[in-house]
DNA sequence: GCATCACTTGACACCGCTGGCTCGAAACGT
DNA sequence: ACGTTTCGAGCCAGCGGTGTCAAGTGATGC
């Protein structure tokens, strides 16, 4: 074992509390007897034991993140943020991968209420989190993020999906085209609906019937947007709406195996601009969401809650349209 | 505060250490007090404190994971698997992304420290970790993945390099390619190093004088890959290694960019597997890392050391060639 | 009916650190 | 010169558990 205070205090010929307020500046102390226990520390290499820390302060200067798959990387991006933030203020990132598992998380959630940490980033998949997680809510800070969650009573940092769709259906209706294909994201969630909803609108206003849109659910994997793409295609459309980029990719490979030329025989327009979206060929013209900056407000929130701060209800971060090679 | 173990035992009306007893299964208890406690454990709702218990037990049932970035799949690969194996049992990850960064890096280890993790997986970048993270070595458990460190006396896990490269090169010269060029990676990494020895070895055993080949150092971005196509193309090779797949994907988008046809002028091997290559178009011919696999043996490793029990030094998991589209 | 034994149960001393409170001494005021 | 304030340092009681150890219980055997 590692020296504990005690070895210090013995050393700097001082009593324990003495070391504890020289360490942590929480009574004052002359500089003598400081000098005399800061060399004791460093002679000695005494790192404070946390753990103990910890258990007295009821904190655990912890925060978990818990997030689908970190393999996906607009959830990779929104973990950098929120681990850069917590880094900035010495906070540990405890790492919770439900990889789309209610079960998973909900064993998760019953592990981190346990652990006792300070708070929860929580990025949901289903919108709908098993009973564990509002439990662990009820007894610890939890701020959510992206995807709004149903009965939580949490802060909430998103961006407006309704606008970035109606947006990319916008641009798309400038650039001329008239016969479009959807693909949406599962139902009941949150983000889903509401880049569905913008779609239609933006059609609405231009006085195209939204219901009459040959419509595809995907499930925001890479694979089905290859299916929704066997599905659209035979309608013929010019250019097809994606509520995210992996399943505008998955999209763009069937049209490509098919024989179309993308942008000239079809246009694709995707949602979220993650980094994938730059090296497919050609690249994506897509909706950017700001995943890390989202992680970051996130996790910034979080502490600002953990320390007893003013803490927003929600806060939307604006969506931005990035034109690519996708879109003729 | 949640209930705590003294409640619990004040509603059984028992002692506490018969509450602890049954809890843990430390000690006998009659079926009559078992049944009194676990009552009272479920109308409270009652969660030990883990703080509290690992303060006392001396572990924190938590392991760090320290990687350079969590944006590159090979290395969100290897989280994942790590991840997989830590809540099979119950562990905690705790995640430190340094983002190629020696000073994070640096005071990652001091925080890691403090904390009292039980142990650390270590996913290198620079075969060369700051003298905090030897320090960290000597009071903590740690296994190393994927890239050797230099000096850090660590159960390792990884795959030999050097076989997978032979094996690249071989098949392009059983394609019948004799002009090549290859994409290192950066000097001073064992996993390059390698790689690239491997490349030679199988050039040199087929009649071709290694030092003859153009040969450009990349950092294992995609960005690099572009800029040592820049530099390769010109000397007209029909094939090109690229130690990883991130830097193939940058040359194959450089080579298309400029024209050419991929793999009717140009093939291009990459190493790793990463997911992205089979969504690029060529998908990728590469040699496959078990990525997940090795976060899943490095993991379990670790808590093999941390329960004491005996741990192999080293453990190699067989790469594998992929052949898809990149290769004519 | 009483001693013995196997089994339970409860008291208690920690784990390492924090912080309120007390105490002594020096510095100040009148 | 004495009482009062001030400030630095030490004592000690926890934080919420665990596990050892000794005491207590009922059942059993003679």
């Amino acid at each position: 074992m590692g020296p504990t205070i005690k070895d210090v205090a013995r050393r700097a010929e001082v009593s324990l509390s003495t070391v504890s307020a020289v360490l942590n500046g929480s009574a004052p102390a002359s500089q003598a007897t400081r000098l005399k226990v800061l060399a004791a520390v460093a002679e000695l290499g005494y790192e404070p034991n946390s753990q103990a820390r910890n258990l007295k302060r009821r904190r655990s200067h912890a925060v978990g993140l818990i997030v689908p798959d970190v393999l996906n990387p607009f959830f990779a991006l929104v973990a950098e943020g929120v681990g850069d933030e917590l880094r900035a203020h010495d906070y540990l990132l405890v790492l919770c991968s439900t990889d789309f598992d209610e079960r998973r998380e909900a064993s998760y959630a019953r592990l981190l209420r346990a652990t006792r940490l300070d708070g929860i980033v929580h990025l949901s998949s289903t919108g709908l989190p098993p009973a564990e997680l509002h439990e662990l809510a009820r007894i610890s800070k939890i701020v959510t993020v992206d995807e709004r969650v149903h009965g939580l009573a949490a802060p909430f940092v998103g961006s407006d999906n309704r606008r970035g769709a109606r947006a990319a259906a916008e641009l798309a209706l400038a650039r001329g085209h008239r016969r479009f294909g959807i693909i949406a994201g599962p139902t009941g969630l949150w983000t889903a609906e509401q880049r569905l909803a913008g779609y239609r609108e933006a059609l609405a206003a231009a006085g195209i019937d939204p219901d009459a849109v040959p419509t595809a659910r995907g499930d925001y994997r890479l694979e089905s947007g290859r299916s929704a793409a066997v599905e659209l295609l035979p309608q013929e459309p010019t250019v097809i709406l994606a509520a995210n980029d992996l399943m505008a990719i998955g999209c763009l490979q069937h049209a490509l195996a098919a024989g179309l030329r993308v942008p000239q025989d079809l246009s694709v327009i995707g949602y979220d601009d993650v980094p994938l979206a730059t090296v497919v060929t050609p690249a994506l013209t897509t909706v950017r969401q700001p995943a890390r900056e989202m992680g970051r407000v996130a996790a910034k929130l979080l502490l600002d809650g953990i320390e007893e701060r003013e803490v927003p209800e929600s806060v939307d971060l604006a969506p931005e349209l990035v034109e690519r090679e996708s879109l003729a």
